[in-house]
DNA sequence: TTTGATGCAAAATGTTTGCAAAGCT
DNA sequence: AGCTTTGCAAACATTTTGCATCAAA
C-alpha cells in the first residue's frame, strides 16, 4: 500500500522533526502520523477521524486538527483547497515529485497529478510576480471517468 | 476604476442571463453585481457586504451569500479558493484573458497575474488526465512586496 | 514531577436555510 | 395577483479553544 523507502522516511523524518521542536511522543500523534504515511492523497480531518477509528485507535476530532495544525506548521503535511468545503491535508515528501490535485466537482474524488512542463511554467514565471513565493496550488476542477459516463 | 467596454458588457450579461433565467430584478442583486463589476479582483461574502453598506445599499449577508451562489450557477462568477478560510469570488468576462491569484499569507493580499505558458501547459495537460476538466485554478502563495521587505 | 498530549464540551467562524414581509411585472 | 427577492434569525458544518485529566520524560 506504499513505498518503504519513502513510507519510512517520511514517518522518521516527522518523527525526528517532532522531537527536535520539542515534542513528546503521544499515541493520537503518532497513529496519525502513520496513517497520513499510507496515503496516496489528501485528507480531510473528519477522513483522518474516522480512518483512525477503524484501522488504530480512536483519536478525538480535536487532536487531529491540533496534530494536523502542528504538522503543518513543521512543514511535514500541507494543506489542499480542493474547493469542497474543507482543508484536505496530506504529507509532504522531500524527494518525491510534486504533484497537484484533480476535483470531481460531481463525486468528491480527489485524484494526484503531476506535470514537468507544468512545474516549469510555474516555476519561470515565479520570478517575474510581485510575489516572493514560496508555494503553488493548481487544482483542476472536471468530472471523473465514472460521472462523466 | 473599471473599463468601461469590459464593464458594460459583463452587468449587461449578467442582467439578460439573469432575466433570461427568470429572474426579476432586485435591487440587492443589481447591488451586487454592480459592486463585482467594479472589481478588480476575488472579494469573501463579507467584503461585498461591507462595500455596500458603504457605497450603496445595505445588503444581508445571506442575501450576498444567495445572489452569489445564483451568479455562480449561472457561470457569471467564479470561485476563488485563497486557502483563507473562506471563499472569494469575483466574475467572470467571457472575453477577457483568464487569469489567477497571488495570495500574500502574511496580509492576505490578494492580487490577479495571467501566464500565456501557464495557459498552454495547463491546457495541454488537460487532455491527458483522467478527468473532464472544465475549470482550473492556480494559486501561488508567499510574501508580497511590503510583507517581503 | 514537570511539561506536553489528549478528550470532551463549548465557542467561534463561515455558510445555508425557513419563513414572513416586501418588491417586480 | 402571483411570482421572485430580501432580511432576519435560527440552523449547520467545520474548525478552534478552555479546561481537566492523562502520559511521557
Amino acid at each position: 500500500m506504499s513505498t518503504h523507502t519513502a513510507t519510512d522516511s517520511w514517518v522518521m523524518r516527522a518523527e525526528a522533526t517532532l522531537a527536535a521542536a520539542g515534542h513528546k511522543r503521544g499515541g493520537a500523534r503518532r497513529a496519525v502520523v502513520e496513517l497520513l504515511d499510507g496515503q496516496e492523497c489528501a485528507l480531510t480531518a473528519v477522513e483522518i477521524e474516522d480512518a483512525l477509528r477503524g484501522e488504530r485507535r480512536r483519536v478525538s476530532r480535536a487532536s487531529v486538527y491540533r496534530i494536523l495544525d502542528e504538522l503543518e506548521r513543521l512543514r511535514l503535511v500541507q494543506r489542499v483547497e480542493t474547493g469542497q468545503a474543507m482543508i484536505r491535508y496530506e504529507r509532504v515528501c522531500e524527494h518525491e515529485e510534486h504533484h497537484h490535485h484533480l476535483v470531481c466537482d460531481s463525486c468528491g474524488l480527489v485524484m494526484p497529478f503531476s506535470d514537468k512542463a507544468l512545474e516549469r511554467a510555474i516555476d519561470k514565471l515565479s520570478e517575474r510576480v510581485p510575489l516572493a513565493v514560496s508555494e503553488h496550488e493548481i487544482v483542476l476542477h472536471g468530472s471523473c471517468v465514472d460521472c462523466a459516463a
